[in-house]
Formats: structure tokens, C-alpha cells, sequence
DNA sequence: CCCCGGAGGTGGAACGTTTTACCAGCAAGA
DNA sequence: TCTTGCTGGTAAAACGTTCCACCTCCGGGG
């Protein structure tokens, strides 16, 4: 394997002048560096990032630590982390956590090991410890999909509450007076804030929240949204739905219609994230629309300032809001 | 940042010690373990992967390159790769080529210079030389969803001239005489190879191969599809539509259903890949599954063989065949 | 003519592991 | 009693970079 010293000693230099054309090629004259560069096509030098992160005591990595890599949510959150860390030459290395801290953990403690440069994560649980403990490490981090657990800490987040409520009310709008709400564990965050929204707007339409009917699924995926829907069907039918995703809301859909339930004549439905998908369904999905690939350029952006420009980094805490997107299935 | 040394002094034994508590724990008496293990916890201690990568001569990292991370088939992929990774302790390292070279190009760079244990890639051209390159590096390589360049490597593949031929002989089944195709960019094998097999179909059925409209789309998106489509309604429309991949089969069946052409009475539609949202779209679609989860599973199970058992390894070509499932879209 | 400073370059010590060679102690076999 | 071999441990040399201190020119100001 070609090291750097095989490159200085073809080129005829030092190995400290192969390192500076490599980092500060402004510092080396042009015809030395020309000549380094030369031997370096050559000899097909590659730089051994491991040795350069060892004594630079820094790395160009990134870690994305998601709860489920299957939903196009975090897809497009993944799509805009990579196009901004690859542009700045940065190497994103994947974790999912597949909804267990568990998993979560072992994750962190690779990229911990790994010795990143800093992590985005949407956290699993609602411990801020293990993340804190990154901190330590010296590992910056930015809250993906979450608000900041601290001030010195960047967050990007969707509110959660305002687009529980705007999808509910938005049901209520329409009539319904019984709503039920399908939604994934209620140890995630944006779960529990959704259910909530969807009672503030109870609340505001002058019902009992009291009353919101709430089915939680295991997991947030197509199947466990039918299963969910087979508990409905089982009791009296609320005249509209409320799924903390659309991922959910395509399952819900389709065991409603596979029972023989119109939709929405029968039971109006809502989802949330508005995915690629929802508008292609078999009737097409309202849902909550969130800037997706935004948030993870955007929070990708902030690591990296933070990572490169730590004195002048200020931190932010981003807040978007989620859009109402009226499709069929609440007509 | 503490060290082994730290943990050596802790522990009162030697850093040698300690590394072989990390990395031989049966070498060493319980009763040393025990005290070294306390001094890890007690000290918070993280192993430093690029020194044990440096000294080592090999990381525990992997990289999976593919085309297009929005398209959920490989995310499946990636999904089945992550599993097994994380299982065995590899870290991974994800690259999205979005179909150009030129990115892919940089990606195996990034992987190279983090001296990778080995790259699991879904190559979007069909240059073999690069992925060559990274062999010349100890770089082991299995291809995803692509037949081997060579005898001395790993391949996971599906047989897309078999899909596209079953795909095709479907929709010839049910009485469509004019099929189009609906492909990605033709330097794409599995777009090149679906339509060789479509025409094998059309030959089979003693009918002129050349006769099949190809519209070629630049991305293997949705919206690329309705683009497509739009190119399909300004001529006459054919009687049957075959899609090199559900996202543009989506993107066609939307622009049709919105043009008012009825699916399948006025024009059948079939995709390719069997994603989840195939079966839950406006008319569920008819497309061909491939086992993409466990293609993900199995390269990286193949992989990590090569890399941890280099001597007992044999390399193995596997190569599934897709299934078809009937739908809607083609009743 | 001397000194100063900058530009361009060199040498070598570090970074935190792993690994090899080596050593001490001890038990068992002859 | 002396070897032999095993167990559990140590010391120190790598691994391939980066970076700091230092050196040598050389041109220009005093």
C-alpha cells in the first residue's frame, strides 16, 4: 500500500510538503506541488483517512441516526443530509434505530468509536443523557425532527401540536363529530404531540378531548396501521381518522376498504408527513405536508458550521409548520 | 479524551493488557479483566476506531453505494444491509450516486480514503474499472442487484431480462397488442435489460420486437413518469404500458388517470419491484416482486464472509428470479 | 554591508491502538 | 533437580498522517 512516504521520495520532497499540497496547497510552490501531484497520480495515492483522523484528532464524518430507514420520511430527511455532507466532502455514516433505544444506543456508541465529527439524530426515546454523553466526547449534535433538549444545541423540528390540531380541525370542518386517532408508540415524541394537537382541537371545536379515541399501533408502518384499523372496525366507527403518519393512514385505508367502508363518505381520513405516496393512493390521502429534505439539508448545515466554524457558530433552534394538504379521502 | 493508558494506569497493568481485554478477553485472568472493566466503565473509556484501524490494517466499516436513496426499493436494501451490519458490529458508510458516475466516482473515493472493509454497491454505469480500482486498495466489492464483472467476486443479482419478459408476456396475456415501455436512462443495465426482455416477450408471441414503443425518462422517478406519460398521450395511446420501476409506473398511472384514460380498460399498466405503495395506489398496480430485503441481507452476508474468512471464502453469483403479481392495473 | 522577514521546505515527535517478542512464575514429568 | 510448557502479563515498535519548531535561501531597507 502507497503511503505518503513513497509519494515524497518519488516526488523528491519531504513528507511534511505531500501533506501540505494535500491541505494547504497554497503554501507550496507550484512546481514542487506540481510534481507531488504528479507522483501522487502515479503511484495512485490514496490518502489513509483513519491515520489523518488520528492525529488531526478530528474526522470527516457525519453520523444519521433515524428511526426507520424504511419510511420515505427519514428518506428524504437522509437524501438532503447526503447532498449537503457529500458536497462538502463529508461521509455520512447510517444508523437506524428501528424505534429501539437499544438499538439507538449500540449506534451512538459506533459512531462514538468512530469518532465523528458530529451526529444528526432523530431520537428514539426521550433520554437526553445518551446524547449529552456524546457532547463529552466532543461529538456536536443537531436534533432532527425534534426540538433542542438545551439552548446550546441546534434543534430543526416541524410543530407537531399545530399540525395535530390543523389536521383535526380540519375533519371537524368537514362534520365529523367523532374522530379517532391512529398513532404509533407513544414513547415518540412526535406521536404524543400530534394526539395532543388532535385534542386542542377538540377542544377548540368545543368537545370533550376526552372523547378522542386512541389506537396505538406498534410499530409506524403500512401493516401495523392495518391492524390498527381491524380495532376499529371492531367497535362503533368514528367518522373520521387521524394517523400520526401516512404510512399508517395507507394501512388504516386499506383495511377500511377492503371491509367495505367508504372513504371518506363512510369515515374521512387524515395522515401526516405527505409522502410521495399519499397523493397515488387508491383515494388519494390528505395528510400534513412537512418540508422533508429541507430539514435535513438544513440540519446537516448547522452541524458542519458548527463542526468548522465553532467560534463564530450560533445555535439555533428552527421551527417550521406543517401544511395542510386536502386530498379525496376528506372531501 | 481518556485513553488505554488511562485505563492501564487505572487498572494498574500495562496498555497491552487492556487492548487484549478489548479484543481477546479469554487471554486474560478473570481477575484482571474484571478490574480493567471497571477502570473502562469508571473512566467512561470509547475505543478510538482510527487507531485500531491505523494499527490494524483494516476497519470494521463497510460502504453500500446506490442509485437513488428516495426509491423504496433500496431503501429495502439498504434496510436488510443495515440489519446485518449492525448485527456484526460493522458501521456503514452509505453513498447515493443519483445515477451520475461522476458522484458515484467521488463516493468510492470517500470509502477508499476510510480504507472501508469492503463496499457493497449498486454500480450506475457499467464501467468496471473503478470498482476494479478499490480491489487494487484490498477493497473487497459485491454487487447489488448486478451480475458479477468477474469470476473472483461476489454477486447478488435478479434477472431483469426474465422480469421484464414475464412482465410484458402478462400484460400480451390479456390481450394487449401494442405495449410501450416506460424505461430510465438506457446506461442503466436493469432499464436496458427489462426491455430486452420485453422484446423477448413480444418475439415470443410472434410479434415485432421493434414494434415496442420505448420512451426513455431521464430520472427513475414519479414525476419522470408523468413526464412520460404526457409523451405517451400526445401519440396514439398503446393498448399496455410496461414501467422499468413502480415509481415511474406511479408517476405514468397518475398522468393517466388525471387525462381521463381509464386503467386497465382503455390501457393496462405494469411496474417493476413490488414496492409497498404498489398495491395501495388509486388502482393497485400490478408489478414484478423481487426479494429486495434479503438481496440487501445476503450481499452483506456474502460480504463479511469474504472480509472475516478470506482463505475459506468461495465467491458465489446468486441470481433470483422475480415473481409476477397481478393486480388491478392489469385485470 | 548587515540584518530582517517571508517564502518554501525539512525533520521528527506525536496521535491511540495492536501486536510481536519476551519474561516471570509455576506445575508437571522425568 | 532440571527441563518443558503453559499462563498471564509487559515493553516497545510499528501503523500513516499532521504539525510544530526549525532551517535556508533571497530580496530589500537601513
Amino acid at each position: 500500500m502507497v503511503s505518503i512516504k513513497d509519494v515524497a521520495a518519488h516526488a523528491g520532497v519531504s513528507p511534511g510538503t505531500v501533506s501540505n499540497v494535500l491541505n494547504r496547497p497554497g503554501k507550496v510552490a507550484p512546481a514542487t506541488r506540481e510534481r507531488v501531484e504528479a507522483a501522487i497520480k502515479e503511484l495512485g495515492f490514496v490518502r489513509h483517512g483513519s491515520a489523518s483522523t488520528l492525529r488531526a484528532g478530528h474526522s470527516r464524518t457525519i453520523g444519521l441516526s433515524v428511526i426507520d430507514i424504511g419510511n420515505p420520511f427519514f428518506t428524504e430527511v437522509a437524501a438532503g443530509v447526503e447532498d449537503v455532507a457529500s458536497d462538502l466532502g463529508y461521509a455520512v455514516i447510517l444508523g437506524n434505530s428501528a424505534g429501539s433505544p437499544d438499538k439507538e444506543d449500540r449506534n451512538l456508541r459506533v459512531l462514538a468509536e468512530h469518532r465523528v465529527r458530529g451526529v444528526l439524530i432523530t431520537p428514539s426515546g426521550e433520554d437526553p443523557g445518551r446524547i449529552d454523553r456524546l457532547r463529552e466526547h466532543g461529538i456536536s449534535v443537531v436534533l432532527v425532527d425534534h426540538p433542542a433538549h438545551r439552548p446550546d444545541q441546534c434543534a430543526v423540528a416541524v410543530d407537531d401540536v399545530a399540525g395535530g390540531r390543523a389536521a383535526v380541525a380540519h375533519l371537524l370542518a368537514r362534520g365529523a363529530r367523532s374522530v379517532a386517532c391512529v398513532t404509533g408508540p407513544l414513547t415518540i415524541r412526535q406521536c404524543v404531540e400530534r394526539c395532543d394537537g388532535a385534542r386542542a382541537a377538540l377542544r377548540g371545536a368545543g368537545l370533550d378531548p376526552a372523547e378522542l379515541r386512541v389506537v396505538e399501533a406498534a410499530t409506524m408502518t403500512a401493516r401495523a396501521g392495518e391492524k390498527a384499523a381491524a380495532e376499529l372496525l371492531a367497535g362503533d366507527l368514528p367518522e373520521a381518522v387521524f394517523c400520526a403518519n401516512d404510512l399508517l393512514a395507507l394501512g388504516v385505508l386499506r383495511a377500511l376498504l377492503r371491509a367495505g367502508v367508504r372513504v371518506p363518505e363512510d369515515v374521512a381520513l387524515i395522515g401526516y408527513d405527505d409522502i410521495d405516496f399519499a397523493a397515488a393512493s387508491t383515494v388519494s390521502l390528505s395528510s400534513m405536508r412537512q418540508p422533508t429534505y429541507q430539514l435535513g439539508r438544513i440540519a446537516t448545515e448547522l452541524l458542519l458550521d458548527e463542526c468548522d466554524n465553532p467560534d463564530t457558530h450560533a445555535h439555533q433552534h428552527i421551527m417550521f409548520q406543517p401544511e395542510l394538504v386536502a386530498r379525496e379521502s376528506t372531501q
